[in-house]
Parts: C-alpha cells; sequence; structure tokens
DNA sequence: TACGATATTGATACCAAGTATCAGTAAGTA
DNA sequence: TACTTACTGATACTTGGTATCAATATCGTA
C-alpha cells in the first residue's frame, strides 16, 4: 500500500470532544466517556457495541452523540448490507472505504483514479452529480494469515 | 447517458418466477404475486413498500420472497443511509447505482473505467480484494425539471 | 462561589424492520 | 387419490433506533 495515489495519510489529531464543542455542544462526563471510548477504538465499530462497552451511559445518549459526531463529520457512516452501520473516525476528509468480509475490518483510503472516474461520469450520468460512495470489499492481511494456518493444520 | 464506455443495456427478458424456479422453489401463487408486482415496477422498492401493495400476501412470505431473489442474484439489495434498503431489479449483471438523494429513485449502470480502476487497486489495498460497491449520489432529472419549475413559480 | 437559565441525561415507552415458530394448507408425485 | 413435503401467514419476538419528559449537570454571570 504504497503508492503515489493513493492515500491513507492521517491527521495525527483527531479529537472527537473537540467536535462536539465546535457545534456548541456541551463537553459533559456522558459525552466524554463515549468519545474517550470511540477514541480508543482501532476499528469500526457499531451504536450497539458502544452501548455494551459504556453501561454507565444511556442508550439513548451513545445514540445521540454518534449522530452529533456524524452531524460534525468526525464520524462517518457506513451502511452495511445485512445488520446495523458501522462507524468510523474520519480521519481523511474525502475517502472510501474497505471492508473484511470476514472479521468486518475497516479501513480508510483515498485514490485519486476514483475522483477523475467520477468526474468523467458527470457526463454521462442523467442527472447532477452530488456525490459518490464507494466501498471495496476485502479478505484482510489478518484474516488471510488466519486462513492459511487454518488449511495449513488442518491440510498439512 | 449516451457513451461507449457506460452501458445501461437492458436484458429484456427478467423472469423472476423463473429464477425462483431454477433454485428448486416453487411456483406458488404467493410467489407469483410477489415476483408480478417487482416486475411491474419501474424503479427500486422496499419490502414495507411492497407488503403494503400486496395486502393479500403474508408479510413473512414477501419478505422470504425477496430474500430467495437475492439469494437467486435476482434482486440486488442496497443499503439505504437511514432507512429500509431497497430493492431493484439486477439487469445487468455487475453493475453500480445511481441514487437521486430527493425522490430515492435508483438507476443502474456500468462503467468500464470503474472496472479498471478497481484492477489497479488491487495492487495497492492491503488484503484480496473480493469485490467492490459504488453508489452515485444524484438529484435525477425530473427532480432537478421539479425544482426548476418550482422556482420559476416562487421567483418568478 | 452561588445562582439560574438551559442543555443534557437516561429510564421508559415506543416504532420500524425483519425473523422464528408452527399449525394449517397447497403443490407436486407415486 | 393419497401422500409427502414445501409453503403460507398469523403471531410473537428480536433488534436497532427514536421520542418523551422529569430529574440533573453545565456553564456564563453576578
Amino acid at each position: 500500500m504504497t503508492s503515489s495515489t493513493l492515500s491513507t495519510t492521517r491527521s495525527a489529531e483527531v479529537n472527537l470532544g473537540n467536535a462536539l464543542e465546535d457545534r456548541g455542544l456541551r463537553r459533559t462526563t456522558a459525552r466524554t466517556a463515549v468519545t474517550d471510548r470511540i477514541e480508543g477504538l482501532s476499528d469500526a465499530f457499531t451504536a450497539e457495541q458502544l452501548c455494551r462497552d459504556l453501561p454507565g451511559v444511556g442508550r439513548a445518549t451513545v445514540y445521540r452523540t454518534i449522530r452529533h459526531l456524524v452531524d460534525a463529520g468526525a464520524l462517518c457512516k457506513l451502511p452495511i448490507l445485512d445488520g446495523a452501520p458501522m462507524y468510523s473516525i474520519a480521519r481523511i476528509e474525502h475517502h472510501h472505504h474497505t471492508v473484511c468480509s470476514r472479521c468486518g475490518a475497516v479501513g480508510e483510503f483515498r485514490h485519486s483514479t476514483v475522483e477523475r472516474v467520477m468526474r468523467s461520469l458527470a457526463n454521462e450520468i442523467d442527472g447532477d452529480i452530488i456525490g459518490h460512495r464507494m466501498e471495496i470489499f476485502i479478505t484482510c492481511n489478518s484474516c488471510l494469515a488466519e486462513l492459511t494456518a487454518g488449511n495449513s493444520t488442518i491440510n498439512g
């Protein structure tokens, strides 16, 4: 994953608490618990997962806080074919996602060619293009490793 | 939407009943009602919409039939950011969708450049690429027309 | 630091989308 | 026709998420 066109550069400083404050929302203990937890997660998560992780915070508050963060553009909501949507911290402004179809791990990437294709499609699509979304379904490296290990145990 | 790379060619004969039969499922009156109704729709639809349209068919049966059709590859399921997923007849084998963010109308398209980009990404993404999904959010022509009409009435 | 206006919380009830159950029924077959 | 088996649909249930609202925490200000 080393390319001039493919970028996964991450802005180091992601502060979800600030994102809320910037929208004029108060910095409360419940919200801080939610944002701290999210910042501590390395992968994408579901709302219910967050509720389970934070039994001290009400379900309604968890859902509300997530909604605020999505509205603020600090989280991106990723609709999943079956089941609850996943959320991940939006570290790159405009980006796409890789989703491991085995473990559900979500990654972000940006590829200039995708954006170029979008511009060329503009002439060919009926109507005004407002935006786009792209997901690439993968088997991630750690799952591949597990699968290989499993195979060598079973077969060899 | 007339281009050498952009294809919306549709195979004329879409028979959802056959798709079910091919999977060893019986051709029952309830299933026929569902498939006939779907074939009669020009746009994408939700499961609940279909239930409302077919009060004579049980909800469970409608959902079950849709699931069979998706499994058969005859329908595609389109997860929506907020709300119930939409379904549309899969007329083109591999394709992407345009979704009008105003009226929800869903279109299909296929663009060879998108597929080429996918192949080039294969070298740059961590893990094995299994598939991809792309949606283009638009304001469709009929909504644009309505908006223009509305503006001229209000403003002029 | 205390006050007071107001934003926030969280328990609860609710809604919507979808699935499991299972007795009754329809389809296909011998 | 009889019989086996798939299918149906009413129902209850699960899951994901939102609305309500009294109680509470926050934060600017005196």
